[in-house]
RNA sequence: GGGGGAGUGUCCCGAGUGGCAAAGGGGGGGGACUGUAAAUCCCCUGGCUUCGCCUUCGUAGGUUCGAGUCCUACCUCCCCCA
């Protein structure tokens, strides 16, 4: 596999990072001599990215771990548009204060990953709307839509889909390949950025910017794109039992972060430590080689680490210490999610399970406990009209509310 | 503009003779087995103040003891002709 010359691309091959490469040995010439600057784009969806996005976020950081140069592009302008690819329906257009407040949320991320500044080696967070808003349509047409052919962009996957399966492609989600080929071609003239890298169903797309480039006289550029990171077995990654895999600590906590990355499918672990730690390699090779329930040391060493990355080193020990004594020893761990209630009158079982999250209904809770999933201090509830009193804490003064194996909620008396 | 077809449980796909809370999948949740894994098996998957009540089949009316199912109008989408 080593075949490179440049230590990027070797990593990023070893470690399972490509799927495709416009032009490697080119690409490597370049890297070699540390004169990469890489940029992926992100578009501002949703108030924070997901685990989906987690590879291209490595992608960034070892880019300037290895030498050269990163720029995060927030899409704060194509998101105004929306990327019809790999999508069977129109996404619904956000307006532009979601799109700010989408923008600050994933902002936030980014700082974890890589070292922002000025020097030459730091990275770069740039905003596309910057240039894309001051575009005026009819030089934007006579400039880059000349070099745009329809009858190509007809061809390709992210148009064809929609058009095989006679689904509606609006005009402005047709135009958001042009838009993100535009914005390659002007980090390549305003900051030398010579490599887009994303998922591998940007392909197309990072193209289609390469081509403008050329046309528009850039220096050479090129493109890297990422396999699609599937489970072994088979189902999209990113998913646990309460919903996506968000990066900001606000939607999904380190601890449940933590849990997402201990729940890894054995067959999945080595891929993952290669894909979204640090560790060398040589020590991923020693984890892998654990064989049946060894592997869980593997896996908690996942958890330790990924968390570590995002999260901090203090969290993903916190998260390790509740899981443990969660699971390990069965105590209630004072680093469980925790839910005020006032105790004074007896909150009954079923509102408690809603209120934690458990179900989203009375007759979901109550189905839940019919089929014994609910457990209160340990003790399964056969009574769905339980209630729930200051006589129910336990010995330290919370009541420990379970559903399943790896749902718990501490309740804690409300004050005064 | 003319002709034909379709919209079903707000996660998705999809059956449905006038008696239907509505078949069957997928997905999801839970249980068993395990190792907080996978595979497998079992249960659940409209709401509620639950021996009952309420709300659901594109929308609004109508026929009927009773309508997802029949009639009328409208909306949306698709196909053929122009």
């Amino acid at each position: 596999m080593s075949t490179y010359k440049s230590d990027f691309l070797n990593t990023l091959s070893t470690r399972g990072y490509i799927h495709q490469c416009s032009d490697a040995t080119g690409l490597d010439a370049l890297a070699a001599k540390g004169d990469v600057t890489a940029y992926i784009g992100f578009d501002c969806t949703a108030k924070s990215l997901h685990v989906g996005s987690l590879v291209q976020i490595m992608l960034l950081h070892w880019a300037q771990e290895l030498g050269q140069k990163s720029i995060a592009l927030m899409g704060g302008g194509t998101t105004r548009v929306g990327d019809p690819s790999g999508r069977d329906e129109s996404r619904k257009l956000l307006t532009l204060e979601d799109i700010e407040d989408n923008k600050r949320g994933i902002q936030q991320v980014f700082a974890k990953f890589l070292r922002f500044g000025s020097g030459p080696r730091d990275a770069l967070m740039i905003d596309n709307a910057e240039w894309l808003t001051k575009l005026n349509y009819l030089d934007m047409l006579r400039d880059v839509g000349r070099h745009f052919s329809v009858n190509r962009m007809l061809a390709m996957d992210s148009v064809k889909l929609r058009l095989e399966r006679e689904h509606e492609l609006s005009f402005i989600e047709f135009n958001y390949m042009v838009l993100q080929a535009y914005d390659f071609a002007e980090l390549a003239r305003r900051y030398g950025c010579n490599l887009q890298m994303g998922g591998s169903d940007q392909w197309g797309n990072i193209i289609n910017g390469i081509d403008l480039g050329r046309r528009m006289g850039t220096h050479q550029l090129f493109a890297l794109t990422t396999p699609l990171i599937t489970l072994a077995s088979g189902a999209k990654m990113g998913k646990t039992s309460s919903g996506a895999v968000w990066l900001n600590a606000d939607m999904l906590s380190p601890y449940g972060y933590w849990q997402f990355w201990r729940n890894t499918e054995d067959a999945d672990v080595g891929r993952f430590l290669k894909l979204f730690t640090a560790l060398p390699l040589a020590e991923i090779a020693k984890l892998e080689a654990l064989g049946g329930s060894e592997i869980n040391i593997a896996k908690k060493m996942l958890a330790d680490k990924a968390t570590a990355m995002l999260h901090g080193q203090k969290a993903a020990e916190d998260a390790s210490e509740t899981a443990r004594k969660t699971f390990e020893e069965g105590e209630s761990a004072a680093g469980l999610p925790t839910l005020e209630l006032d105790l004074s009158a007896g909150v009954g079982v079923l509102q408690a399970a809603v209120l934690a999250g458990f179900a989203s209904s009375n007759g979901e809770a109550r189905r839940s406990i019919q089929g014994g999933a609910i457990r209160v201090n340990d003790v399964a509830v056969s009574d769905e009209k339980m209630q729930l009193t200051a006589a129910s804490l336990n010995s330290e003064g919370v009541i420990k509310l379970s559903m399943g194996k790896k749902k718990h909620v501490l309740i804690k008396p409300k004050q005064g």
